[in-house]
DNA sequence: GAACGAGTTTTTC
DNA sequence: GCAGCGAAAAACTCGTTC
């Protein structure tokens, strides 16, 4: 039997080179893998990849001998011992078990190359991939056929596709898709119907559109085009069951984008995430909430379909346990006590169990951020320093968008060997400068040299606060919220909104009323100063001493010139926004209410001005309240934290946090405020609609969809 | 043994 | 006709220091 398979993995060499892209995808499931191999393996074959790929097998090989061998010491005692340890994690996971909740994961359907075909649909019906010669990013289903895939090369895909069309990869573009199935079309024709300086109404307002949001307010969107949903409330609220809102947000985000997407509801993430897979493309699957359930289907699951448990995880465990499914993470439990670490075997356990996350979206911290960059190998010093200055330029970018900076530097470089390197260090400050980080990294480069290289990578971590994450997380979903009004702007260039031409999307908070601040905003205010005072007049003051005015809110000063120097935008109730002088060393405010779902909605921005107390509920909600500010010029009067004025940076992160921390709140209370947010938006969505109807009209997007109901027979097969 | 730093590996899209 | 295989993030491992 073993001479048989050896002999013929002999003749058949392609059967033992395994890459990412061999491995099968959703649409792939009639592909001749024998053959897709074998044209993977003769165009990759004697390469330096290639060389370098069969150098990891091998080590993996090794790797796997080790553990086979370390298995084979273990003695009868050990295993009782390892044993009694896994029974008990077991137990106690099993202890944890949570099927309270309803989890519904959305992954959309070939994305890339589904947006590519709504925006050139005589690519329909046709094998198409989008990327380059080099790397696919992903191929549709037509391709998929072929056995074409993400992350193939894409001379290979030439091989097994010849007639596969290549379309260049455009972000920008996917980006603002991307919005649309999370904010709805509506919202963002309403932003571009409204004047820039509104973006803060809009803000609130976008708030009862929100496709996904309008299931769960804190949904997490793991990248453009999947996401995660707690519908627990949504089906108990609505009295209706998991597979309908399923069916009804597929249908919302068709109608929103013309694209389909798949749909996985499950007891966790974890399987959610592998129930959308199952019918893709455009169906759903739903696992009930019940252990049962849970076990049956993970029973026969296969280990590959966990999300975590990639190719060399799975490799390790089938050939060193003969662990194929889930269940099996059970019955050899003993064994992965005694070979893996103890985060590992929780995760097994987990797995072999059906367990996943439960809980609502936890504050994701990012911990690093990175940057690097494929090119032709050479030597050459002089064009290694420039393209390590080139990297050091984007990072340094991406770091000062995401208001981060770091104090650890790691250089990633990739030989032409295709072996890869890293060197890092660890400062005494931290950096966020192009000029620091190439400096650092300038050092770090030059130790390895001479050296033939075909990457250069850089990485900074250790960032100097952990809130920030928080914050991060909620000025992403804001700056997404910007940047899909000027993404929508060039998607549809018909348009003659006020902002056109506005390239520049940083947001900012103000460090006081932690509100965003658009420099869209200044733009606008160059533009159109006449009545809002003098733009050149820059030079503002910054409070540091009562932690209040940055830069950013002298900006917001600008455009509320009447009100007064110090006018402070905040958001008051879902539909109105008071903007608030406050006077230094007093208790009185000044302050101009803007209601927007009624009569007052639009540029005007003329309202009345009274004079209110800091106690008058009747005007300032209990958001009010939540306003952060300095007690004594150190304390913060929400959680007491003590931050002199001298800490002017900590200070912005700890406003940045509360600011985070009060979005989710307001989030949370306009969900369940939808239904009259969304009569009330109805009057004023009108116009956007038509507008909308006669932009699709004449536009290629508006293609024939067939209604997304057809597609449903098949889900409801399910379980 | 906890914390940290450096380097490697793995996964994902 | 020929050569040609990415980017980002985080987890993991191992060594050192206190």
């Amino acid at each position: 039997m073993g001479e048989t398979s050896e002999s013929a993995g002999a003749a058949r060499p392609w059967q033992s080179y395994h890459t990412v892209y061999t491995n099968a995808k959703a649409g792939m499931d009639g592909v001749d893998k024998e053959k897709v191999q074998r044209i993977v393996y003769e165009m990759s074959k004697g390469s330096k990849y290639f060389e370098n790929e069969e150098r990891k097998e091998a080590f993996i090989r090794q790797k796997v001998e080790n553990m086979r061998a370390r298995c084979a010491k273990l003695t009868t005692m050990d295993m009782s011992h390892y044993q009694m340890v896994a029974d008990k994690r077991i137990f106690e996971l099993e202890a944890a078990r949570d099927l309270s909740k309803i989890w519904l994961h959305v992954d959309m359907d070939a994305f890339y190359a589904a947006v590519e075909t709504l925006e050139n649909p005589s690519l329909k019906g046709k094998p198409m991939a989008v990327g380059s010669m080099s790397m696919l990013s992903t191929a549709n289903y037509e391709a998929r056929k072929f056995g074409v895939r993400a992350a193939m090369p894409g001379f290979i895909a030439c091989k097994l596709c010849p007639e596969l069309i290549f379309v260049p990869i455009d972000f920008e573009k996917y980006t603002y898709y991307s919005d649309l199935t999370r904010k709805g079309r509506y919202f963002i024709f309403e932003l571009e119907l409204c004047p820039r300086f509104q973006l803060l109404v809009d803000l609130i307002y976008m708030f009862s559109f929100l496709v996904f949001q309008k299931y769960d307010p804190n949904f997490m969107a793991t990248s453009l085009d999947e996401a995660y949903l707690d519908i627990t409330e949504v089906c108990k609220g609505r009295g209706i069951s998991s597979g309908e809102v399923a069916e009804e947000l597929r249908r919302g985000v068709y109608e929103e984008t013309g694209l389909t997407c798949s749909a996985g509801v499950a007891p966790n993430q974890l399987l959610a995430k592998v129930c959308s897979d199952i019918n893709k493309p455009n169906g759903q699957f739903v696992l009930p909430n019940d252990r049962m359930a849970v076990t049956t289907f993970i029973s026969s699951l296969p280990i590959r379909k966990i999300g975590g448990i990639g190719k060399v995880t799975e490799h390790i465990l089938r050939d060193v346990l003969e662990i194929h499914t889930c269940e099996e993470m059970l019955q050899k439990s003993a064994f992965l006590c005694a070979l893996f670490s103890h985060s590992s075997i929780d995760f097994f356990l987990s797995v072999g169990l059906g367990l996943g996350k439960t809980d609502s979206p936890q504050t994701k911290l990012r911990k690093s951020m990175s940057s690097e960059r494929t090119f032709s190998a050479t030597n050459d010093e002089q064009f290694l320093y420039q393209k390590l200055a080139d990297t050091a330029e984007m990072l340094a970018n991406d770091m000062e968008k995401g208001g981060l900076r770091g104090r650890t530097l790691t250089l990633k470089l990739k030989t032409a060997s295709f072996e890869v390197r890293t060197r890092a260090v660890s400062l005494q400050n931290y950096i966020c400068s192009s000029q620091d980080i190439l400096s650092h990294a300038s050092k770090l480069l030059k130790t390895e040299l001479p050296l033939s290289l075909r990457l250069i990578g850089l990485r900074m971590s250790q960032f100097n606060d952990e809130k920030r994450g928080l914050a991060d997380r909620m000025q992403k979903t804001l700056m997404n919220f910007f940047t899909s009004g000027v993404s929508s702007e060039k998607a549809m260039s018909n348009n003659n909104s006020i902002g056109s031409g506005v390239d520049d999307n940083h947001l900012m908070f103000d460090t006081k009323t932690g509100l965003p601040v658009d420099s869209q905003i200044h733009h606008l205010d160059a533009k159109h100063s006449n009545d809002l005072g003098d733009p050149s007049n820059s030079n503002q003051s910054s409070d540091t001493e009562h932690g209040i005015f940055s830069n950013d809110a002298c900006e917001m000063e600008k455009i509320h010139e009447p009100l007064s120097n110090k006018s402070l935008a905040k958001v008051v109730a879902p539909n109105v926004i008071s903007y608030v002088t406050q006077s230094q060393g007093s208790e009185m405010v000044e302050s101009q209410t803007v209601s927007f779902f009624g009569q007052s909605k639009g540029n005007n921005m003329e309202g009345g001005k009274e004079r209110v107390s800091l106690t008058d509920k009747t005007i300032l909600s209990s958001n009010q309240q939540e306003q952060p500010f300095w007690v004594d010029g150190y304390k913060c009067s929400l959680c007491g934290v003590e931050l002199p004025p001298s800490f002017a940076e900590e200070r912005q992160e700890h406003f940045d946090y509360h600011f985070a921390e009060r979005l989710q709140k307001m989030e949370s209370g306009h969900n369940s405020r939808y239904p009259s947010l969304k009569q009330r938006s109805i009057c004023n969505s009108q116009i956007a609609k038509e507008n909308r109807r006669k932009k699709l009209k004449s536009s290629p997007k508006d293609g024939k969809h067939l209604p997304i109901d057809l597609f449903f027979a098949k889900s409801s097969q399910n379980f």
